[in-house]
DNA sequence: TTTTATTTTTAGGCTCACCTAATTCATGTC
DNA sequence: GACATGAATTAGGTGAGCCTAAAAATAAAA
């Protein structure tokens, strides 16, 4: 199937809202994410009704077909392992690749994708701690990771996934020590949602704006329950 | 200055066939070489000159400007560069680098473009021994390399460049030895332009059709006028 | 020089992905 | 159940980059 660039973002972008809990995903959603108008979106959501990519029912939003699904994870499995071999070959920090990624994600042929996979000896996460789809474009299975928010004040936290894409963001929590692997002491949660934690090994404690905390993906350590 | 990928090709395109000895570059061979209609050429000439990046003289063709020429020799460093990398550090041969490069060279950031030069040590030419603009955008200086129709019979030569695109041509020229860096000794010229010759430390001889062999560019061994 | 052939340009149209303005639908409130 | 509110869709339009067919300019041949 020939897809243009914007297709692909629009699969890719219904994908991962799809990820973020929702079911059905709405066109102003896509709208504010794409960052265009919502007679926009509509009019690509019939394009993509039409290709069989999208189940879409009127004024209620759509969902990914199985086609439309595999295409979304072969855009995201591109992202991921570009950000991967940026951050691993090409000395680049974790806080720059998205960018670099989201516009060479839809230029690479297979054969290129199959050849960054095999110089980094198919990773399974990129550098943000989100997990890379196999070549067989099988959803990778749902971690156990839920997001910081879900915890509590004096719980002990392992971070798996930093899904945030902001580079300033990203600067400041690795400069404070938030990165995948670290384990996070969540200190004070304030009432407009605003989580103060300590990363063991960093200097001083982080401060994560509710909406920079949505993106902190973590596990209690070794499974114990929260 | 935001260009669209479009008129990057359009202008590396004129930038090519410049290169290629005519001064002028007419409507009709853009059309050939970018596979598209001469009204398409002439609309996308007339808007390139509005921005400043072509010189037109209706109905007799167009030259760079020398703005035009910086954002073709961007492009041309952009591919070269990739085809390098791609060459040294992820395993592609030769022959198959072209396409590639074509697709990834409208979309990389300045950044990526300085990271892979670093990692490559600044090449000064490409696996197809095309010279790579330098980082300051000055046309590189013209080789004494000329196409090796331009040598006769009996003729030892050294191959300095293989300008051609095609990956089954190139696979044909790598299997019979002729590469960047190989001596060849010309054996025949057939009347309608097809030469023989035989690369040292080849099995055997390699036939060159006169459209191959315009692309073959070599240099007398140490300076030799011939 | 006149005619013919070739190349380029003009004219008019198409599709894609976007927009604004106006309308219709869905939903929660009285 | 009627009504207000917000979200989604329809209607109509734009620019980029492409096309075909027709006209004009250049170049070559008679």
């Amino acid at each position: 199937m020939m897809l243009s660039d914007v297709m692909e973002d629009y699969l890719k972008t219904i994908y991962q809202l799809q990820r973020e809990g929702d079911d059905r995903i709405r066109t102003s959603e896509i709208a504010t994410e794409l960052d265009v108008t919502s007679p926009t979106v509509t009019s690509m959501l019939e394009k993509l009704e039409e290709r069989g990519l999208v189940d879409r029912e009127k004024y209620r939003g759509v969902t990914l077909t199985e086609e439309g699904k595999t295409v979304a994870l072969e855009v995201v499995r591109h992202h991921r392992l570009l950000e991967a071999y940026l951050t691993e070959h090409l000395d680049y920090d974790w806080s720059e690749v998205h960018e670099e990624a989201d516009r060479l994600e839809h230029h690479i042929s297979e054969d290129f994708e199959a050849r960054v996979a095999a110089a980094l000896d198919d990773p399974d996460v990129d550098p943000h701690g989100s997990p890379i789809p196999g070549a067989d474009l099988e959803p990778p299975t749902a971690s156990d990771a839920e997001s910081v928010t879900q915890f509590e004040e004096g719980d002990v936290v392992v971070v798996e996934e930093v899904a945030d894409h902001d580079p300033e963001v990203l600067s400041y929590l690795a400069d404070h020590g938030v990165e995948p692997g670290v384990e996070l002491e969540i200190l004070e949660i304030a009432p407009f949602g605003m989580i103060t934690a300590q990363a063991i090994g960093a200097d001083g404690p982080v401060s994560l704006p509710a909406d920079v905390a949505r993106h902190v993906r973590v596990a209690s350590p070794s499974g114990v329950e929260h």
